[in-house]
RNA sequence: GGACCGCUAGCUCAAUGGUAGAGCAUCCGACUCUUAAUCGGACGGUUGAAGGUUCGAGUCCUUCGCGGUCCA
């Protein structure tokens, strides 16, 4: 810490020991009966001076101090609360001895409550004549500049609360983001979903690709992981006779730091027994216009448009209509790889690679980006999607699909695989990328499997990325911007 | 993992290789309707870290740290 600083709280320090020394507590008791700012402004909005001058109005407000300018023997300041600001307006002699202390004690950033009535300034401010004036928490450290805020993004990021008292647009983000989820919840709740809780930590990490972050129970001498998905125990609760599920939680992956990764981010996944991917997509459109609705007051976001219906478009469409390879005349992997090399593309999993595994490489690198406005991709191949049902019409595909906003993956949501036999294939399927390498292959759960052999029924799943729902709705640029406190590198 | 950009006072930002500055904040003084209050004065720096080049480095070079942006 600079010698700066420490003078900057010396100064402060200095005053909080006058006051005590006054018998006056700097971190005083709690301030009951306050009123809101934002309620004085909207009820006085219409009141004249002179009213407020012939019927007094008593109020007592609380706040922190966010402006201060003494006058001699008078002064004002304003006040900032959780709902806005208001000026108090006092004149020395008129202040009992405490109150008159504590004015002269004050520093930006503390917390004071404020006893008076209300009146007008010449400019028709709306301001409390204050009588009484009452410390209610001294700060030590000084607030960042007034009128520029906290503006270096790392700070902002390692001192959340310093951005959140001057960045009235990141406060605007979390209440949009706290209205979302719990837009989201109104929604199940509405359509007779259960909200449940299910293990954070687990034995095995299942429901996504993804690695786990590992951990270790001292008393059972037991390795655990921190879950990837809530997807495995929720269909468990399904076969359990719950027919309509959803879990709002924080799942943890271990992997790099983006603007669109954090390691640990919030999910909705729900369930909906009898129902399958068709159906699933229209509550994916109710959830996220409500969403909407709940964020901005309409179904628009910017450069965005949530009134439906969606577009929606199979993978191998959308494959065609960029690269000019059409899947759906490919019959064989020989012939998919070939077809790849003849338009000069690069293959991803090169030698090996299946028709499924070219079919969703080349969406993700030539047709993610171009889908702006939401819209629903289908036709998912079976290689990439381990525990969705197979699409009957066509077995190299799956009843799937992903919901895209700005070229991000926003939502994923399948007619859930339900026949045991077929999903231990898959896992074994799986296992045997883990062997060729592939570190986020899907683990075999015998868990789940022994769940699937009592019964899961026809269910439609979904899952939705709330932090990127948050971005999108929002406009903000990175996941750290709608994440309170985001994972950062050591100081 | 790669490329590029940034890191200077508590905060926001300046400074051709040539004395490290301003505004806000802080401190002292004046001021009884101010509101980015005003006026007079004062304090405040390991220029992210370590090396190097140079008579001289905030500035040029190297390595490292943290952050940002774009790629993978």
């Amino acid at each position: 810490m600079s010698t700066r600083l420490e003078h900057l709280r010396s100064a402060r320090e200095q005053k909080l020991t006058a006051l005590r020394q006054a018998g006056i507590d700097p971190f005083g008791a709690p301030y009951p009966d306050r009123t809101p700012a934002a309620d004085l402004h909207t009820a006085h909005a219409n009141t004249s001076g002179e009213a407020l001058d012939d019927a007094p109005v008593g109020v007592r407000v609380a706040g922190r101090i966010i402006s201060l300018r003494p006058q001699g023997k008078a002064g004002f300041a304003h006040i900032q609360d959780g709902t806005g600001r208001i000026q108090l307006y006092l004149r020395l002699p008129e202040l009992d001895p405490a109150s008159a202390l504590t004015w002269e004690n004050l520093d930006l950033g503390d917390h004071v409550g404020a006893e008076g009535h209300l009146m007008r300034t010449r400019t028709g401010e709306l301001t409390v004549r204050t009588t009484h004036l009452t410390m209610l928490a001294k700060a030590l450290r000084p607030l960042p500049d007034k009128h520029a805020g906290l503006q270096d993004r790392e700070e902002r990021y390692r001192s959340r609360h310093l951005d959140l008292l001057t960045n009235s647009e990141s406060r605007a983000v979390f209440a949009a983001r706290s209205r979302i989820i719990a837009a989201i919840r109104r929604t199940l709740d509405g359509e007779g979903f259960l909200e449940v809780d299910t293990p954070i930590l687990v034995p095995l990490a299942g429901g996504a690709a993804a690695r786990p972050f590992l951990t270790h129970h001292n008393a059972l001498d037991r390795d655990l992981s921190l879950r990837i998905a809530t997807e495995l125990h929720l269909k468990r609760l399904v076969v359990g006779g719950i027919e309509r599920v959803y879990e709002i939680g924080r799942i943890f992956r271990n992997e790099g730091l983006s603007t669109r990764h954090n390691p640990e981010f919030t999910t909705l996944e729900a369930y909906q027994a009898y129902a399958g991917y068709r159906e699933i997509m229209d509550l994916t459109e109710r959830l996220i216009q409500a969403a909407a609705l709940a964020t901005n007051g309409t179904l628009q976001a910017g450069e965005l448009d949530f009134s439906g219906p969606w577009r929606r478009i199979t993978m191998a469409e959308a494959v065609r209509q960029q690269t000019g390879i059409d899947f759906t005349t490919l019959t064989t992997d020989e012939e998919a790889r070939a077809a790849v090399a003849d338009a000069g593309l690069s293959a991803g999993a090169a030698t090996g690679a299946t028709w499924g595994a070219l079919l969703a490489h080349l969406f993700e690198t030539h047709c993610e980006a171009a889908l702006i406005q939401p819209t629903f991709v289908i036709g998912h191949p079976v290689e990439t999607s381990p525990l969705a049902r197979r699409d009957p019409h066509d077995p190299r595909l799956t009843e799937r699909f992903e919901l895209y906003v700005l070229g991000r993956e926003l939502a994923n949501a399948f007619s859930e695989l339900n026949d045991p036999i077929d999903q231990r294939a898959r896992f074994e399927a799986q296992l045997a990328e883990r062997a060729a390498g592939n570190s986020e292959a899907h683990p075999l759960d015998e868990d789940f499997l022994a769940a699937l052999e009592v019964g899961l029924p026809p269910t439609g799943g979904l899952g939705i990325g709330i932090d990127r729902l948050v971005m999108a709705l929002t406009g903000a640029p990175a996941i750290r911007d709608v994440i309170l406190f985001p994972v950062l590198r050591e100081s």
